[in-house]
DNA sequence: TTCAAATGTAAAGTTTATTTTACATATTGA
DNA sequence: TCAATATGTAAAATAAACTTTACATTTGAA
């Protein structure tokens, strides 16, 4: 599974830090994210589409290997 | 967090088997989502909307405690 | 009422998400 | 250039997702 958040936090211009703040979680988890090193939670990514005002669709992409 | 996936079900019409052997998990993890006792991996919510044929949020709603 | 299918649940085990700590590298502004 | 801030990464620990097996209960149709 691929998703956006690099580009969604840099039209925010905000820093991995911030993001993992506003959402409760830590930096690492939104690095290891954003280089596709693990697969987010429903929950986490319901937050994330809330904080980004998108859908969760347009955040996060299945991808064949799903 | 909570989903409606038993009523989905319900419209469908198709057993937590059906369901399970549609989206490649066990009967177990059906189940046990629709019962609200874990939360699913992003990639089982895409999967689940995809073959619903609904958004993400329309099966998935965060609650207080998320 | 009876039988089969569907559902609920539980325990044990495996895999994966997530945290914490820690450090190295990159980037950027003064 | 210097210092601060941001990013990448890694290891160890914990929590949570998910599987398998197994059995009990419910439901619905003949």
């Amino acid at each position: 599974m691929k998703n956006n958040l690099k580009v969604l936090r840099a039209i925010k211009n905000i820093s991995q830090e911030e993001l993992a703040k506003q959402i409760s979680v830590s930096r690492q988890t939104i690095n290891a994210m954003e280089k596709g090193k693990y697969v987010p939670s429903t929950v986490l990514a319901l937050k994330l589409a809330k904080y980004f005002e998108k859908a969760v669709e347009e955040i996060f992409d299945l991808e064949d290997s799903d």
